[in-house]
RNA sequence: UGGGCUAUGGUGUAAUGGUAACACUGCAGAUUCUGGUCCUGCCUUUCCUGGUUCGAGUCCGGGUAGCCCAACCA
């Protein structure tokens, strides 16, 4: 009975783009290769979006035994830097993924030439002279077909002269481009004539001077493919009315290099996925810029960003952020994820990986009255309470450090009340609570002897008496109470910390339709539109009190402020000036 | 209004013609030296409509709603 029950019953179910890819390994489609790509074109910075399609296709070639290439989609040197090439790397290092090898689409830009030039000869591609107005007024609309542009049948030698002419340096932008000879009818735009070629004149990332005349997309993406031995081309939704000019492109140039057997069955095919769509998040690049020109944020990595690097520096970890991907799955629905679910998924990770620490955001002081003057003493703070052994217990052995006491400390101004009720389990006037990982303590029953206010009625100071008996560890310490444990830290031993909260950037669900909107209904662009859903609160500082242990932590450290939240300790932090960003909350915490 | 794609609890996903389930959220309880974790329980689901079938969330027709396509971007 429970022979097969393990392995089959454990393994998550496949989504429907590696069913596909098991079926087609199974018939042997490809010759039984597997390899796919993740193109990103170096015009800027990763966001989680990208990570969605990361862990797609790096993760099918990993799954089935294939490969998975890095390519680099240059093919338009008016966007591309090599220092987003360098930052893309990191990133997809950072997330756990390695690539078979990195390509350029400008790896077959000579390739490509050839192959246009063939299509000019073929009769299938021509040089249109017309302006890009002209040309966008004869493609017609969705609902209108399109006519044909006066140069469609002008003479093969023609255009083929005027193509190398394109590549001169010699000729203006605009002035003419080479368009595959399609069908200026179809109801699928992008057979209308689709443009092959434009005259840039501009020096390229890897290329440099060598060439003036770039491909387009279209004429790149499902050749490069082709060409790398791409087996399962995988892609967002939106590239789903390219589908059939891919496959298009794809045949001519099997044609080309006259492969005509097995047609169907060895090339490149092309898989769409619904990309990621998070409430309260804004994704689009364009936008996203605007934010850090206005200097809304502090930068691409700024930790209210949804790029890589701002969720690094937030603190979730590449783990947090598979599993975030592992549960919202892939589909062809154009789903809008609750961002509740991303911050569930760091929660379950961090559980398991912060360090615990000790951080007192809104201090108060609490004196220990019986608690020797002078005295300071050294306690045990398990780092790591979900490191266990097989038999569920907490390991100690090097999953802990100290921590010092002494007779005044800092607390949470919210857990003393004079007045708090039977459903404070905290400090107040004759309550008693244990102070993490030291002793139990509890305060006189009289307001006026457990607590100094200052001249407006504030709490600054509290008191309370130790029972020597009760320190954490003791035998005979852990007697039952009614109060909760606090965390706290020793006033002469914590430093002084710079502690990052954030609110998240946008006040609605949906920023890209609202600010769409508002940009129709005002005629606005850029940052006046995206004002009103901006939330001026995103970003809250706070000063706390931090035990040394903690401030000493190296940056990207995962820490738990417990009672309190999951922190990460910032790139701008020192032991002297610890910085900290809050990566999430505690569920449920209270503040 | 041309073409393409989509529709399962509040959110996301599974069920591949045969008992609608899982995760998250929310609520309640128990345990706890973190009001966390772990554990238990509860709430809530197949867009509408016709058909095929012994049987439809699944297949077919017709609605409705949403998304994508008219860049010399990718």
């Amino acid at each position: 009975m429970a022979v097969t029950e393990t392995a089959s019953t454990e393994k998550k179910s496949l989504n429907f783009i590696e069913q596909r890819v098991e079926s087609d390994l199974a018939e042997g489609k490809n010759g039984g290769r597997i390899q796919t790509r993740f193109p990103p074109e170096p015009n800027g910075y990763l966001h989680i979006g990208h990570a969605k399609a990361i862990a797609m296709d790096f993760g099918v070639a990993e799954r089935f035994g294939g490969t998975c290439c890095l390519r680099m989609d240059d093919t338009n040197p008016q966007k591309e830097d090599h220092e987003y090439v360098e930052a893309i790397k990191h990133d997809i290092e950072w997330l756990g993924y390695k690539w078979d090898k990195i390509t350029y689409a400008s790896d077959y830009f000579q390739d490509l030439w050839d192959f246009a030039v063939w299509c000019i000869k073929q009769g299938r591609a021509y040089i249109d002279q017309q302006t890009s107005e002209e040309i966008a007024a004869q493609k017609g609309t969705p609902t209108q077909p399109g006519t044909n542009s006066p140069y469609r049948d002008r003479p093969i030698e023609e255009s083929l002269a005027l193509f190398e002419q394109m590549n001169s340096g010699k000729l203006e932008p605009g002035s003419m481009i080479l368009r595959a000879k399609i069908d200026m009818a179809s109801p699928n735009m992008h057979f209308r004539d689709p443009i092959m070629y434009r005259i840039l004149n501009m020096p390229h990332i890897r290329t440099a001077d060598k060439w003036n005349a770039y491909p387009m997309y279209d004429f790149t993406h499902g050749q490069s493919d082709y060409l790398e031995g791409v087996t399962h081309s995988i892609c967002t939704l939106e590239f789903v009315p390219h589908h059939e000019l891919y496959d298009l492109f794809v045949t001519w140039m099997k044609e080309w290099k006259g492969e005509t057997d097995n047609i169907e069955d060895n090339r490149p095919r092309q898989f769409e996925f619904n990309k990621l769509n998070l409430n309260y998040t804004l994704m689009s690049k364009r936008n996203l810029l605007v934010l850090t020109k206005e200097g809304v944020v502090s930068g691409w990595d700024d930790p209210r960003m949804p790029t890589i690097c701002g969720i690094r520096r937030r603190g979730y970890s590449p783990e947090s952020l598979r599993l975030f991907i592992d549960k919202i799955g892939y589909t062809t629905f154009d789903a809008l994820n609750d961002i509740k679910l991303l911050e569930a998924s760091a929660r379950e990770d961090l559980n398991v990986r912060a360090q615990r620490v000790s951080a007192v955001l809104n201090p108060v002081k609490l004196v220990i009255t019986n608690y020797p003057e002078n005295q300071v003493e050294e306690l045990t703070a398990i780092n790591n309470p979900e490191l266990r052994d097989t038999e569920g217990n907490t390991i100690t052995e090097g999953n802990t450090h100290t921590i010092k006491f002494s007779r005044v400390l800092w607390i949470e101004g919210e857990d003393f009340m004079e007045d708090g009720g039977k459903k404070f389990q905290r400090l107040g006037p004759g309550k008693e609570v244990r102070l993490k990982n030291a002793y139990i303590i509890k305060c006189p029953d009289s307001v006026e002897e457990s607590c100094i206010k200052d001249a407006e009625g504030n709490i600054i100071e509290i008191h309370a008496e130790y029972d020597p008996e009760s320190r954490s560890g003791m035998p005979g310490a852990d007697r039952k109470i009614k109060g909760k444990t606090l965390h706290w830290v020793s006033a002469d031993h914590c430093v002084e910390a710079e502690v990052r909260n954030y609110d998240r950037l946008w006040t609605c669900e949906n920023p890209r339709d609202a600010i769409k909107q508002y940009e129709d209904e005002h005629g606005t662009r850029g940052i006046e539109s995206m004002r009103p859903f901006l939330n001026p609160d995103s970003l809250h500082i706070q000063k706390g009190y931090i035990e040394e242990w903690a401030a000493e932590q190296k940056p990207l450290t995962y820490l738990q402020f417990q009672r309190t939240g999951y922190f990460n300790v910032d790139p701008d932090s020192t032991p002297e000036h610890p910085v900290y960003n809050k990566t999430v909350s505690l569920k449920e915490a209270k503040f």
